[in-house]
DNA sequence: ACAGTCATGTAAGACGTTACATGATTGA
DNA sequence: TCAATCATGTAACGTCTTACATGACTGT
């Protein structure tokens, strides 16, 4: 048995919230998860094989003829991994990489209109993604009640959102100051 | 010349603050980039190597008998690039890898004390980091005459600032909102 | 004397994406 | 008929971390 890290426990989660075969769980990802966790089928695929080589998933191939289809299921053994490491603690927020303020540190080799124009962008995109956060929300919400997992995944939502605004507060407040600073000087 | 990525232009831009050797372009990244691009010595060391290669530095080698030391300088050409990579434009935002919004999505499978604990160990690192945060503004603003970067760093600074604390702000009401919908079930 | 810092470097492997190959089913 | 969707899978490559090896200099 390999090494767990997040990634395979994220598809084992998964695996409860009736996705049964890798193409849903992949839709279920860049559409739910996309904003804090992504897994392409590249990872996927040999991720669920293994599960089912450690005991903690099986399979049940539904192949009609030609047509190729495996369902996986969580074992007992499953649902414990995922909760034992649900419960365990985290140590570290990791920090994320942000190619914007990459750039931004070293803004004194860039023209302040080319700076504020790569802000201007950002909040854009910023923006963007509030309204897609806005549209997962309509749908998780008007399926809450087929859904037990709906509370949950609107808080994940809901900090999605908050960061976003939080993040385009600060491009307008920044954009401002440099263009402040760019009078005074 | 090989494909060049935004670690490789971190690195070139670091050259551009005082950095010299990759022993104190890490100490930089691990005090003031630390919050949204970590490079480990397995690459500050050979990708400086690749930029000499490519013609954007130059090396001079100050080993005085046996105490080994490589200086490193941005050439005109290497000044050009990192311009020229500040300039193009950002097409999407990344997502972070969050692992507590992971384990959130999960929480059917969790008790909510346990869910809430989760969530009061996170606003106390993120408490830390935001004390982290104000500790490197004070070393910033107190050396801000001596160099020309600063104010870029305190844009950067402040984001960190803001979204540590709209993070905080999540997790309080999140933290309440369990508790009352506990006590409704 | 010795701990801490300054300083360089590499090898193995973990992790992840991209691009490709394949083919059936469904609906317009 | 033809595009879109459903569905599985892999090989090559890019990226990055961890762990290790090495040794000089500095201050107490």
């Amino acid at each position: 048995m390999t090494k767990y890290n997040n990634t395979k426990y994220a598809l084992l989660g998964l695996l409860t919230t009736g996705c049964r075969t890798g193409y849903a769980i992949k839709q279920m990802i860049d559409t739910s998860l996309n904003h804090f966790w992504k897994i392409s089928y590249g990872q996927i695929y040999p991720t669920l094989k293994q599960l089912v080589e450690d005991g903690l998933a099986t399979v049940k191939e539904t192949s009609q003829e030609g047509r190729p289809k495996k369902e996986y299921f969580l074992t007992p053994k499953g649902e414990l991994a995922l909760q034992a490491w649900l419960q365990s603690p985290i140590k570290e927020i990791p920090a994320e990489k942000n190619k914007l303020l990459l750039k931004l540190f070293f803004g004194r080799h860039q023209s302040n209109e080319d700076t504020t124009k790569q802000l201007e962008n950002y909040q854009q995109e910023l923006q963007k993604r509030y309204e897609t956060y806005e549209e997962i929300e309509k749908m998780i919400t008007s399926h809450k009640n087929e859904e037990a997992d709906a509370t949950y995944w609107l808080f994940t939502l809901d900090y999605g959102k908050r960061m976003t605004i939080a993040a385009m507060e600060w491009c307008e407040d920044t954009i401002e100051k440099i263009r402040n600073w760019k009078d005074d000087s």
